[in-house]
DNA sequence: AAAGACATGTAAAACGTTACATGATTGC
DNA sequence: GCAATCATGTAACGTTTTACATGTCTTT
């Protein structure tokens, strides 16, 4: 059994739907779930090469080569699928928050309350630009629910509207209750 | 000027408020702070003494030694402090999220539906706990917001009961979403 | 010919967790 | 005496990011 390297699960997840490259894989989380997840070059190719050791992937047929350099495709196999479905199975989830938002607005005390204000409104205009991305995938995957794979992108997508939504709430009410202050 | 370790930030921080000790800090950042923020033994003794190389700390009178061995407190220097307040006055801030559910969730396609609905119930169980605690905290500080310091830890609470409370109801729209397939 | 997208890969550096080593004091 | 709590500190380990190195093909 692999350690706890997070990014195997990520790219077995990927390889069970369709054959990738690690540039391809690279771009699949950028666009779909970087919002709770993240990955780079110098974790994917190493991780590839891994799996491709203990035969959880292996090389496969690359599609048509889009220009530039040789392309190498991955597919997963019977062993890997087990890999991923067993990690599916085990409930044990570490969700690990770091909102460095949160830390300086924690010792705002420490400063004006003009700082702490700028660093909401920082945070709220990131938030309001990922919204608007998270909510057009929310439609387009909402006209396609009757593919089941299509359901579980929608679920994390709402998670992400659900939870940015409630973000902007709270920035308005922040920041209410700081003005009062100054 | 120190590389970009948030640690030391998160002590620079708490030092600004009191002199505290090592232990102290994991104290104060276990029950403070944890939600958001994280931090050990491995990484706060060695935080310490670089910063006390660096003089943005320096070793203070120990208060009173509650039993146990030889108590090491700290206390934050001038230097220590602008530090502190040219961090918090850089509104960039980076929110690094990593939500393994989400991620099991995401890639439930692969197997049955009812492993998706159990790493649901896992996570919805653990929040509901959590958020418990988060509103005790929440009532308690309502009642000292005439202390400024209060109402940035306040805040902070609030963040975290607007998001739980966003988590479980997106848990069951999920599920009920989920319940229709099997 | 230069820029930019496509594509793979490695090495260094940063960072943090876990586990271990050590040791004093208090309460049972 | 033993366990628990208080308390500091280090070393090993693992993961990930960043930066670098390399190279092709297409478009301007």
């Amino acid at each position: 059994m692999a350690k706890d390297r997070k990014i195997d699960m990520v790219i077995l997840g990927l390889l069970a739907h369709e054959n990738l490259s690690g540039y391809d894989i690279k771009k699949r989380i950028d666009n779909s779930i970087s919002f709770f997840w993240k990955g780079s070059f110098g974790s994917i190719y190493p991780s590839l090469s891994a799996m491709e050791k203990d035969g959880l992937v292996q090389k496969a047929d690359t599609g048509e080569n889009s220009g530039g350099r040789e392309k190498i495709c991955y597919s997963i196999t019977p062993d890997g699928k087990n890999a991923l479905i067993s990690w599916l199975e085990d409930t044990k989830a570490v969700n690990d928050l770091k909102y460095e938002t949160l830390l300086k607005l924690f010792f705002g005390g420490v400063t004006d309350v003009q700082t702490s204000i700028n660093t909401i409104n920082a945070f709220e205009n990131e938030i309001s630009a990922s919204l608007e991305m998270l909510k057009m995938y929310q439609a387009n995957l909402s006209k396609v629910l009757d593919n089941k794979d299509h359901i579980y992108y929608y679920l994390t997508v709402s998670f992400g509207v659900e939870t940015y939504e409630g973000y902007l709430k709270w920035c308005e009410e922040a920041k209410e209750m700081l003005g009062k202050l100054s």
